[in-house]
DNA sequence: CCATCTTTTCA
DNA sequence: GAAAAGATG
């Protein structure tokens, strides 16, 4: 290794708060000069926008996890806040560095700070060098026949297996030089990252640990434990079918292509299990092309005929709806889940966001921003394109008319009410044949589980048959638009 | 006639 | 995805 006497490289992350398989700190660390980490708190106005709560508490406690992991290795993490051109080049002056390194992002408020800041750089006399790392191939690497990005699932999915693995991960390194001179860094605890309402976020700790090693534990837990099976058991919300690996992917702490090739080589796992495991990878993936090539995708219905839908936005309706109090009991079990845990299970994402929108008919937009707020895994590409997805709005659509009954799907995937029961404890004694609907329980076995319907527990907000029909109407009024 | 399973249709 | 219509027994 050189000495360390040349200037030093600066290595901004951002949403990529790992050591191995990071590209821009590997080519840094190989250079053999001194390398700075550096996170830095963009202006709530640039940047990634400003994070939800949820994942402000999942950054605190990532960037704490990141540092020590840098620390053991020799290095450490630099914090500063401010306009990122600001902070590189007040760091340069303290430290002499004039070559930075970062991770590129995709999303439009990532690219819309990058691509501008890295010509000042460059015009000021900076090297700068981007690498790829946040998804398993570049979003200009697929297109369709006709020379468009994908707008179909199916089609993309196939051109992504066809297209050959992703390149294969790289360690961590083993060691990073200091510099002679650490830059001024700021006091992560001033940041009040942390909930200021002390109960909530307590429980988060219950299932989640922040940081690569956690990332990594959760990994290697889910490949010897989950992935047999995934295929039918990732839709049972109960179970702990799923991989729980969507926040570290969101912070970054672990790569798509980590994740792609960790499930290689399996001879022991069916390779249906496997493959629709892939897919969901594929699903972020998709969506994060999709995000790239309509930067609006999170603001503006894909579908422009959805510009004159006539949403009812009920705001006593939606504030029932974000505190788990509708009625139905799959879809307050959901939102109660997302409250404690900033997380809820894919299957009943679905049933709750279709209730929001084809139930209620109030904006996808709201539910996206609630879901952007609470959930710690909110990813501007997998939320946007999700929610848009459920509207009918977005690419690869579900059709107007797919209109999620919340009774059948809480029968058909929580058939023992266990879900329910963990999330709604109100109704835990009740028989499980009335689980899902307590509004049709006769009156003595709502009185043995001690339930006063619209006293205990809501009646619910809407009869969903009657809303089943207000919104395959109000769908029909948008049909022929233009 | 009902009960159950299968297919069709819905914006 | 689910309600309605059709087929089966």
């Amino acid at each position: 290794m050189r000495a360390n006497s040349s200037s030093p490289i600066l290595v901004w992350f951002r949403k990529d708060l790992r050591l191995a398989d990071h590209h821009a700190l590997a080519a840094a660390a190989a250079d053999g000069a001194a390398v700075i980490p550096l996170y830095i708190r963009e202006p709530a106005d640039s940047g990634n926008g400003p994070l939800g709560d949820a994942q402000r508490w999942w950054l605190h406690h990532s960037l704490l996890a990141f540092r020590e992991s840098l620390q053991r290795i020799g290095s450490d993490l630099v914090f500063r806040s401010g306009d990122p051109l600001d902070v590189i080049a007040d760091i340069s002056r303290e430290t002499g560095s004039a070559t930075i390194f970062w991770n590129r992002r995709y999303d439009p408020n990532g690219t819309a700070t990058d691509a501008p800041l890295k010509k000042a750089l460059v015009d000021r006399g900076f090297t700068v060098n981007s690498f790829a790392g946040q998804l398993l191939h570049e979003p200009t690497r697929l297109f369709n026949k006709t020379g468009g990005p994908y707008r179909v699932f199916t089609p993309f999915w196939r051109a992504l297996e066809a297209s050959g693995e992703p390149p294969a991960p790289i360690d961590p390194p083993e060691r990073i030089a200091a510099p002679e001179r650490w830059p001024a860094s700021e006091d992560l605890e001033r940041w009040n990252l942390l909930p200021t309402q002390p109960n909530w976020a307590s429980s988060f700790t219950d299932i989640w640990t922040p940081g690569e090693d956690g990332a990594a534990d959760r990994l290697q837990k889910f490949i010897e434990d989950t992935l047999d099976g995934y295929k039918t058991a990732r839709d049972v919300p109960a179970d702990a079918g799923t991989s729980l690996l969507s926040p570290h992917l969101a912070f970054g702490e672990i790569s798509p292509t980590q994740i792609w090739h960790a499930t290689r080589g399996l001879k022991d796992t069916p390779v249906d299990d496997i493959v629709t495991f892939r897919k969901e990878l594929a699903w972020r993936e998709f969506s994060y092309n999709l995000l790239f090539h309509n930067p609006d995708l999170g603001r503006r219905n894909l579908d422009r005929r959805f510009d004159g839908f006539r949403w009812l936005d009920n705001d006593d309706h939606f504030e029932r709806w974000t505190k788990g109090l509708t009625g139905y009991p799959i879809v307050d079990a959901g939102m109660r889940q997302l409250w404690r845990h900033g997380y809820m299970h894919n299957r009943v994402r679905m049933i709750a966001a279709s209730f929001l929108i084809k139930d209620l008919l109030i904006d996808w937009r709201r539910g996206e921003a609630w879901f952007r707020d609470t959930l710690v895994d909110a990813d501007p590409a997998s939320n946007a394109a999700s929610w848009q997805w459920v509207a009918g709005s977005g690419a690869d659509a579900s059709p107007f008319f797919r209109i999620f009954n919340p009774v059948l799907q809480g029968e058909k995937f929580d058939p023992n009410g266990d879900y329910v029961k963990r999330f709604v404890p109100e109704l835990a004694d009740l028989d499980a044949r009335y689980i899902h609907r307590p509004f049709q329980a006769p009156q003595p076995a709502l009185d043995a589980a001690g339930i006063a319907l619209g006293m205990t527990y809501p009646a619910p907000i809407i009869d969903h048959a009657f809303a089943r029909d207000r919104a395959l109407a109000a769908f029909q009024e948008i049909r022929n638009a233009t």
